[in-house]
DNA sequence: CACCATGTTCCTTG
DNA sequence: CCAAGGAACATGGT
């Protein structure tokens, strides 16, 4: 379930457990989400190595290691794109169906899985350069989320999309976003009046930052033990539900509008679903 | 069989 | 060079 805050939840979750272990050994099932990484190059740079950190940007996660010969620090990106997921079991667990990559940590392996193989797990870190600012630091401005706005005529749905433009929102935080600042996502991007800019500014830190909090202080909705006792993201019972009560727009297509009871719109922009409040977000 | 799915990149077109 | 649109990637759920 991987937008901004997801990610952020798992690489809290992930950091302490993380910290301090060495990779004994490297499986790779699926090569795919290595890529451009070559298999080879991939487990000589990981074997041997330990975690010394892990931090977040935009949806990726920035694991820091440190290589067993030379000591050299060095990053490994990981993003897990539709439906990826990373979490450490025992090592006696059956690995899932689609676990893309393994690192034996020793008693424990942590595993990346991902049903699509749309996410990544690589040394190549030419996508993070490209990103734009992280909404939650200081560094996004109503200024900066102005003037790149001022440069789009696409529908400003499709540009919240845009990670060099701000990193981190995806389609469910992008209709979110537009319901709470009462604009639609159909409306030109370099249109939107001054007063919208700062409306939509407050409102994408409130829907990112609030999912944050909720997710992270609301322990069903993003862990659950599994037989060994250990955290696992995703996948819970009856998570779904709970994730999606905490949604005010997205999915709810023909149900009424929390605050107006006109029943929600779903269309279709850049081959993806929006949802919005017809009343509410007025072109 | 149809359509839908939390993402990104590549290719084409203008 | 840039903006914008669409296909592709791969698998599963309804």
């Amino acid at each position: 379930m991987p937008e901004l805050p997801e990610v952020e939840i798992l690489a809290r979750h992930l950091r302490p457990l993380l910290q301090g272990r060495t990779i004994q050994s490297v499986k790779i099932r699926q090569p795919a989400v290595l890529e451009p990484t070559s298999p080879t190059c991939f487990k000589r740079q990981l074997r041997g190595a330990k975690f010394l950190g892990l931090t977040r940007r935009g949806k990726y996660l920035l694991f820091e290691l440190r290589a067993k010969t030379s000591r050299t620090r060095f990053v490994l990106l990981g993003h897990l794109g539709m439906t990826g997921r990373m979490f450490l079991a025992h090592k006696h667990r059956p690995l899932p169906k689609h676990a893309a990559v393994v690192l034996n940590l020793g008693a424990k392996n942590f595993i990346y899985d991902d049903t699509r193989y749309f996410g990544r797990l690589t040394l190549d870190l030419t996508p993070v350069e490209k990103l734009g600012p992280e909404p939650l630091e200081a560094a996004f401005t109503p200024e900066h989320l102005a003037r790149e706005l001022k440069r789009s005529r696409q529908p400003v749905k499709v540009k919240l999309l845009d990670q060099s433009l701000v990193a981190g929102i995806g389609n469910i935080y992008a209709s979110e976003a537009l319901f709470l600042a009462g604009i639609s996502p159909r409306r030109a991007a370099n249109r939107l009046t001054r007063a919208q800019v700062t409306q939509l500014w407050r409102a994408i830190r409130e829907v990112l930052g609030e999912a944050i909090e909720g997710g992270s202080t609301i322990p069903l909705n993003f862990s659950v033990h599994d037989s060994d006792g250990l955290f696992y993201y995703g996948s819970a019972a009856g998570e779904d539900d709970f994730y999606t009560e905490r949604l005010r727009i997205y999915d709810r297509a023909g149900q009424p509008c929390l605050h107006c009871h006109t029943p929600v719109q779903r269309i279709v922009q850049a081959a993806r679903s929006t949802f919005f409040c017809p009343r509410c977000q007025k072109a």
